[in-house]
Parts: C-alpha cells; sequence; structure tokens
RNA sequence: GGCGGCGUGGCCGAGCGGUUAGGCAGGGGCCUGCAAAGCCCCGUACUCCGGUUCGAAUCCGGACGCCGCCUCCA
C-alpha cells in the first residue's frame, strides 16, 4: 500500500485513490516571468519521482501541473521590456520546457494554461457572486473566507488566529485581509477578458481550482506543490471548491524548500539561483539524485559542495553502469515492476526498497539501499559469481530509472588512431614491455582518455 | 502574537528507545607489473541542562540558537 503524508490531516496515511487502479496528480506549475529557479527544479523533481515510483507500482497515473501565464509580475516585466503579456510568458515557458527536458522530468499529461480557463473561472466567481460568497469592491471581485467554515485547515490555524496574526493591512475596503482577489478589474493597457462583473483578469487562486476539477474531476486523488503553497493558495483554492460544494483533493502533499545557508531561497529575497545556470554546468542527473538523497518534505541545501558531492557519487554509479553494461531505462517510458522478474538478492532488493518508497518515499534510505547493492553486486563480481552480481546490478538500475536516474555505461566512440594505440598497449603488456604499456597509456592520457585495464585488455573512456 | 519545523561525525544526509544508515572526502590494507576501477577495514557523532528508563540522538521538562508560514513565492 502506497502511504503519504497528508498536509491536511497531519500524518502519514494510504493513498487511497478514488480509483484503486488509477491515480489523478495536480502539481502547481510555474508562473512564467522569470527562468526557473533551483526551487522549480526541486519541486518538479520530487514530484516526478512520485509520479515515476506510483506508475512503477502499477498504477496509471494522471498528471496534471498547469502553466500560469497571466498575471501581475508578467504584465510587470511586459511593461518594463516593451513586449507583450504573451510574448513574456511565451518565452518563459520554452524556458521552462527547456529546463525540464534537461532535468528529465517528464512532461505533465496535461498543462492547462490559465488563459485557457479565463471562462469557467468568470462562471466560478459569478457563481460565488450570486450566492453571496464573493463581494465586489473598487478594484476588482473577493472572496469572503468567513464562509467557509474550516478555512485554515491546511495553515493548522483558525480563521480568528490566522486574521490576528495578518501582517498586510486590510484595505478599507476588504471585509478581512484574509479575503482574497478572484477578479481583478483591467487597467489600462493591461490585458482583460469580458466578464458580467467587469472586465478584468483572474486573480491566482482561481485557475487551479478550475482547472485541477475540470481536467481531473471531483475528489481528484492528489494535490502537490512546494510548502509555501499550502498557505495561502492551497488553502484558498481549497476554499472555493468548499464554497461551490465540489469534493477537493482527497490527499495533500506538499515538498520543503531548497535552502541557500540558513534561508530558504526566494524570488522575494532575490538569493535564487538559476536552474538554467546550473544546468549550463553540471550533469542534470546530480541535482537529481542530490534532492533524492534527502526526504522530500525536509529542506536541502544546494551549494557548489553539495552538487559536487553528487557528481562524484555518480562517477561511481557510472562505472558500476560500465562494468555491468546496464541499460539507461529513465528516458523512455517509466519502469513498470511488472516488466521484470528477478529472483535472489535482486528480488530482495526490490523487495526492500519498495517497501521503503511506498512508505511516504523515503528515498533517503531506498537510495543507501542502492548504493549498498551497488558494493554488494562489485563484491560478487569479484568473487566470480557473476550471474548474481549482474541481477543484482540490473536490479539497481531497474530501480534507479524508476526513480528517473539513468546510470551511463556509454563509452565514448574512439576512433581508429585511439583503437590502434589500445591494441598496442594491450600487445605490449602480453609480451610484459611494461616501459612500452605505460608510455601508450600516458600518449592516450594526453588525448583527454581514461585508460583502466579489464579482464578484456585496456578500456578507454572520455572523463 | 498564532502555527509549524530544525540543531547529528570534516561536509552532505538518514534514523526517532537497544543493532554499522548511506554518500562524498580522508587513512590503512587486498587485488594489480604499475596505475585506474573494485573489494575489505577505520572515524565512534547526535546544541546544552535536568528527568523517565536496565538502556535515549530517539520519550518528557526546561534553556539556548536558527528557520519558515500567517503578504507575492515551488
Amino acid at each position: 500500500m502506497l502511504r503519504l503524508y497528508d498536509t491536511a490531516r497531519g500524518e502519514v496515511l494510504d493513498l487511497d485513490p478514488r480509483d484503486a487502479r488509477r491515480l489523478s496528480m495536480y502539481v502547481c506549475g510555474p508562473t512564467v516571468y522569470d527562468l526557473p529557479h533551483l526551487g522549480h527544479g526541486r519541486y518538479t523533481l520530487v514530484w516526478d519521482v512520485a509520479r515515476r515510483w506510483f506508475s512503477f507500482r502499477g498504477l496509471e497515473v494522471r498528471f496534471v501541473s498547469n502553466i500560469t501565464d497571466i498575471d501581475d509580475n508578467i504584465i510587470n516585466r511586459a511593461l518594463r521590456e516593451g513586449s507583450s503579456e504573451a510574448e513574456v510568458a511565451r518565452r518563459f515557458e520554452d524556458e521552462w520546457w527547456r529546463a525540464m527536458t534537461a532535468l528529465g522530468v517528464a512532461r505533465p499529461d496535461d498543462t492547462p494554461h490559465a488563459t485557457q480557463f479565463v471562462a469557467s473561472m468568470v462562471d466560478l466567481i459569478a457563481s460565488f457572486l450570486r450566492d453571496d460568497i464573493a463581494y465586489t469592491i473598487s478594484d476588482g471581485v473577493y472572496f469572503d473566507t468567513s464562509r467557509v467554515s474550516d478555512y485554515g485547515l491546511l495553515a493548522g490555524q483558525s480563521l480568528d488566529s490566522l486574521r490576528a496574526g495578518a501582517r498586510v493591512e486590510a484595505s478599507e475596503e476588504k471585509r478581512s485581509p484574509l479575503d482574497f482577489a478572484l477578479w481583478k478589474f483591467a487597467k489600462a493597457g493591461e490585458p482583460s477578458w469580458p466578464a458580467p462583473f467587469g472586465d478584468g483578469r483572474p486573480g491566482w487562486h482561481t485557475e487551479c481550482v478550475v482547472m485541477s476539477l475540470g481536467l481531473l474531476g471531483d475528489d481528484f486523488d492528489l494535490h502537490c506543490g512546494g510548502l509555501d503553497l499550502k498557505f495561502p493558495h492551497h488553502e484558498n483554492e481549497r476554499a472555493q471548491a468548499e464554497a461551490a460544494h465540489r469534493a477537493f483533493a482527497r490527499h495533500w502533499a506538499h515538498n520543503g524548500w531548497v535552502m541557500v545557508g540558513d534561508e530558504k531561497m526566494s524570488k522575494s529575497l532575490g538569493n535564487f539561483t538559476s536552474l538554467t545556470d546550473l544546468l549550463a554546468q553540471t550533469d542534470a542527473r546530480a541535482y537529481r539524485l542530490l534532492v533524492i538523497r534527502s526526504h522530500y518534505r525536509s529542506p536541502i541545501e544546494v551549494t557548489p559542495a553539495t552538487i559536487a558531492d553528487a557528481e562524484r557519487a555518480l562517477v561511481r554509479l557510472d562505472a558500476f553502469a560500465r562494468r555491468f553494461a546496464l541499460p539507461r531505462l529513465a528516458g523512455g517510458d517509466f519502469v513498470r515492476q511488472g516488466d521484470y522478474h528477478f529472483s535472489g538478492r535482486a528480488a530482495e532488493l526490490v523487495e526492500t526498497v519498495g517497501a521503503l518508497l511506498d512508505d511516504d518515499l523515503n528515498t533517503p534510505l531506498a537510495v543507501a539501499a542502492l548504493f549498498e547493492a551497488v558494493s554488494s553486486a562489485n563484491a560478487l563480481f569479484d568473487q566470480e559469481e557473476q550471474e548474481e552480481a549482474s541481477s543484482l546490478a540490473l536490479a539497481v538500475a531497474v530501480l534507479f530509472g524508476a526513480l528517473g536516474l539513468d546510470l551511463v555505461a556509454t563509452v565514448h566512440d574512439s576512433d581508429d588512431e585511439v583503437r590502434a594505440l589500445v591494441q598496442a598497449r594491450d600487445a605490449a603488456r602480453g609480451a610484459r614491455r611494461w616501459g612500452e604499456a605505460d608510455r601508450l597509456r600516458d600518449e592516450l592520457v594526453s588525448r583527454g582518455w581514461i585508460v583502466e585495464d579489464s579482464a578484456d585488455g585496456t578500456r578507454v573512456r572520455r572523463g
């Protein structure tokens, strides 16, 4: 049974999908007004891993993640650059998918854009106005949070205590500082959509309710996002669903953030590193490994040192892949357990790692178990237990593949000249002419090859 | 003010009552003509002060330090 911490109920609970064979999953996506940063990288990796794992276990997952392509930040950027909102959104959405591809994050099954759902949002807002759950003030239409009896559920606080701590000044017109904008009336030069209550554009919290319920249906299974969305964004989504009498997410899951020193990485603090920069200088797999080495709910530290640490661990995994000629599995269709039949130690490993991941995605312990298996398989290989070693090694590759991490055995093609040097060295070694053999190795090294001996003779690869 | 979280060996990062987490780095050994890769062994850590317990990093109380949310944020 798959278990996952549920933010609303505050404990690890069975996932319990609406339909036993399927899982509907919604992840709040990016607002495309700037380059993606490491925080975006983490949440996409975390939920990509979850999606892959659930699929590995046999669930048919429908994964929806939106693109917010209209909001204040986009408008401001367009204004600053003298371009249009659509142009800004398009440009940064392209950057987004480029980064996702580089990270190996699988495309969602649906990627709804806010601007495509405005009509449905208008309908919802109109119904709130009709039911007196929303009210109009000079700059827009607001949701009356006092109309939802359990407002504050996700925050773990009552409406009163939230109100008492509100740091934002209540505008004179808002009934409560917690009330949030459903609709912002158009200002001159801003994009707007027609609405019976006044032309304008949707507030951020409305799109996700409309799109998640619209695509996944009432009572969908799992709603995910970064911890900072828990309140107020997800709370406000919930409040709207409640007010509309529609069953919302059965399960809420939130990932911890990326830290810089002792501070959360965030746009407002300006202490962020763009994903684009990171990917330009490191193997993207290192970030995935770094992410799965800690628990998804814990904060993680992403620094040049921790990235380098993960890269070195990757070197070892790739050497392992080379030794056992392991296949790359993460790139195409998701890895599915049903496609493999393991026995012996390999089967035990799948069992162990499976139990860990089923229990609130305990990737750090799973990774630890996988590294232990790497050592075991190597040891078995050294003891000439080839079959047992190979089957265990394949299980390691399958499980890493199930988490979206490829082990790369690829040895770059060498040209004729290099092959000749390799052959000459093997001949020299065979004749015990060590001096010549070493000279040939130096020659290969000077051409940028890493030289390793094996039972089959000299092996070269690119460093 | 309310709510939540954290403080672990050189670094990263698990554990949440008794057993080696794991990785990276470092040291020693084996293997190897040498090197690389691989294997084996090694660090004996849990902010502090009390308490509960046969036994606590793990539970309870207190102290100190730090972080987050209650405003846009993944």
